[in-house]
DNA sequence: CGATTGATTGTTTTG
DNA sequence: CAAAACAATCAATCG
C-alpha cells in the first residue's frame, strides 16, 4: 500500500534496497561506533518502537541561546563543512511540493514543521532513500576530514588561527 | 540596507 | 558517552 510508484528515476540505482545494503565503507574508530549506534536506532524505528512523547521542549531557552551562528569552534581552515543531512535533502524535495500545494505559505518555518511531522510518519524505506544520499555525501566528507585530521596532526601549531580570535 | 532569527531533524564536533 | 552546534533555506524583522 502506498507503494510509491517507481518514478523510473533510477539514477541512484537500487536505492529501495532498504537496509539490506548497508555497506558503510567507513571504519574510523570511535566514529564507527557512533555510526553503528545510529543504525541501531534506525532499526528501532523501523520496527516501530512505541512513542516517546516526552520530548524535552525547552521552548525557547536553549534555542535562543544556541544561536546557530557564532563560530565558537573556530579552527577550520580546512575543516570540512557539514554536509546536509538526509532531512535537509528531504526538505529540498518537500519544499517544492509543499509550496505547490501551499502557495500561501511563505516561510520555511512552516514547512519545517510540516516536514518534521511528515518525516516522522515516513517509513524507514522512504527515509532510507535520503539516508543513502546523505551517506554518500558523508563519505566524501570523511575524506576531507581525514585530511583535516592529518593536517592537524602534522603541524597544528597555529591552529589555523589567522587573525585574532579573542572571544567576542 | 544588512544581519539575524526562526524551525525542522540529522550528522558533526568536541570534551 | 553526552551535550552543544551547526547544516540549508528564505521570509520577516530588528537596528
Amino acid at each position: 500500500m502506498a507503494k510509491k510508484a517507481p518514478k523510473s528515476e533510477n539514477d541512484r540505482s537500487s536505492s529501495t534496497s532498504v537496509a539490506s545494503a548497508k555497506s558503510p565503507p567507513t571504519a574510523s574508530n570511535h566514529q564507527m561506533v557512533l555510526r553503528m549506534k545510529s543504525s541501531e536506532k534506525m532499526k528501532k524505528i523501523a520496527q516501530g518502537s512505541d512513542v516517546s512523547e516526552s520530548e524535552t521542549r525547552p521552548k525557547s531557552k536553549s534555542r535562543l541561546k544556541s544561536k546557530q551562528k557564532k563560530k565558537k569552534t573556530k579552527i577550520d581552515a580546512k575543516m570540512p563543512k557539514k554536509p546536509p543531512t538526509a532531512f535537509f535533502y528531504f526538505l529540498e524535495d518537500f519544499r517544492k511540493e509543499f509550496q505547490e500545494q501551499n502557495p500561501d505559505i511563505k516561510s520555511m518555518r512552516d514547512i519545517g514543521k510540516a516536514c518534521g511531522e511528515k518525516w516522522k510518519t515516513m517509513t524507514y524505506e522512504e527515509k532510507v532513500k535520503y539516508y543513502d544520499i546523505a551517506t554518500e555525501k558523508r563519505a566524501e566528507f570523511d575524506t576531507a576530514m581525514a585530511e583535516y585530521n592529518k593536517r592537524k596532526e602534522s603541524g597544528e601549531d597555529e591552529e589555523t588561527e589567522d587573525d585574532s580570535e579573542y572571544d567576542e
